[in-house]
DNA sequence: GTTTTGACTGTAC
DNA sequence: GGTACAGCCAAAA
């Protein structure tokens, strides 16, 4: 059949499928991709995203609720999520509100 | 096939 | 509460 081994393709779908408003941290979509451990390539994978994929990386943050990248990129998600209802307080997202579960 | 890298997380101080 | 170090995993060179 198909290659549920890709983890790459299995991030996308999962990203894919986060609710606008909403926000997930990088270890909970890596347990979602079978890998708990994997967090780290999770983003990873996202800094080698295609360009042609429409895909909601903004709403994938580290477990702090903060925006691990920096410079223009940093911005970039910031203005993404506050343009999709998220509130930043003290430049952190409130896991336990805008937190994506199932 | 081996080595290096990295948009993370957990534990320790 | 914040900072520092180590571990883990998958993709790219």
């Amino acid at each position: 059949m198909s290659d549920p081994d890709n983890f790459r393709q299995r991030v996308f779908q999962i990203i894919a499928a986060i609710p606008t408003g909403q926000v997930t941290t990088y270890g909970n979509v890596a347990q979602l991709a079978g890998s708990p451990r994997a967090a780290r390539q999770v983003g990873g994978v996202l800094k080698k995203l295609p360009e042609g994929s429409t895909l909601p990386w903004h709403r994938v943050i580290n477990r702090h609720g903060e925006i691990s990248l920096q410079g223009e990129d940093f911005k970039r998600q910031r203005q993404a999520l506050l343009a999709e209802g998220i509130v930043f307080k003290k430049g952190k997202v409130d896991l336990e509100k805008y937190g994506w579960k199932w």
